[in-house]
DNA sequence: CATTATCCCTACTTATTAAGTAGAGAAAGG
DNA sequence: CCTTTCTCTACTTAATAAGTAGGGATAATG
């Protein structure tokens, strides 16, 4: 389970941008996620190419989600910061099996982050997992986001 | 889920040994695993130190499970090889609620590694996943190791 | 139409981690 | 002793991640 510092960035941005009603400026999402400015820039145009957010230039520009934050599941934004994950290919015949262990992990991870949308984690509770409690809650589209840990 | 390269040689490593019923030595390893001559000591090394892997100089040396191979989890190597997973803390407090969301990815990730031992792996048929069955059987240890992909 | 705020784009630099290599030492056995 | 095999420390190289730079383009405003 690796997490990149420029996933988490992206995440922290689109969560900024779910959490406004109206264009948030690449300035404002740098200070608010603490994010370098100009790697800001970076990661918000690699999103709005991936058709995740849309922008306006000039003065009153800014970005906003593409589509509704209920309907941008975290492996969407994953999926445009990693990149496609690299399929792993056992070196030795006796390592062959393994594959398919690797094949049940990634699904599993997939099916989780495909179900958790921006929404799910911006009605999640903050500073609730202080006392082990659950922190996302149900998934507006079906699954639920906490529980069991 | 990202495998490092030494991490998929220590498993190959370790399944070798576990095939075997008597000491093998670091060559015959880094053949049969297609894993560079030097790289291969190095990583054995590293598994003996952690107690993993007993060996023996000299001529009539080799290396050998220190423990039964149904007794060895996949997660015991991984660990060893990858060191201890860092910690994601959010950047800022609008990323919180993910915290919960990695540790549940974690959570069921190092549950699965941990049931699955090198003699389940073993034990899978090798090339059944060709035509998309079950590669991995049921686990010495209660885990069922392959199904539901 | 000049000015200013903002996003847009390519390319570059630096830091960190992974992968692999080198060389000499130390035990075991014949 | 002489060979084989593991043991150890340290080094080099390659790949990836993280972050920076410098301008260019567009939109609003007076």
């Amino acid at each position: 389970m690796r997490i990149s510092a420029r996933t988490q960035y992206a995440l922290g941005a689109m969560l900024a941008l779910a959490a406004s009603d109206r264009p948030v400026h690449a300035e404002r999402i740098a200070v608010t996620q603490e994010i370098p400015r100009r790697f800001c820039d970076n990661i918000l145009l690699q999103l709005r190419r991936a058709g995740l957010i849309h922008s306006q230039r000039g003065p009153d520009g800014g970005y906003w989600l593409a589509r509704p934050a209920k309907e941008i599941a975290l492996a969407d934004v994953i999926r445009v910061t990693e990149g496609a994950e690299p399929v792993i290919r056992p070196f030795s015949p006796a390592a062959a099996p393994l594959t398919e262990i690797w094949s049940r992990l990634r699904n599993h991870e997939n099916a989780l982050l495909n179900e958790i949308t921006l929404a799910d984690v911006i009605a999640a509770e903050p500073l609730t997992d202080e006392n082990g409690g659950p922190v996302a809650r149900r998934s507006s589209r079906g699954a639920v986001a906490g529980e069991s840990v």
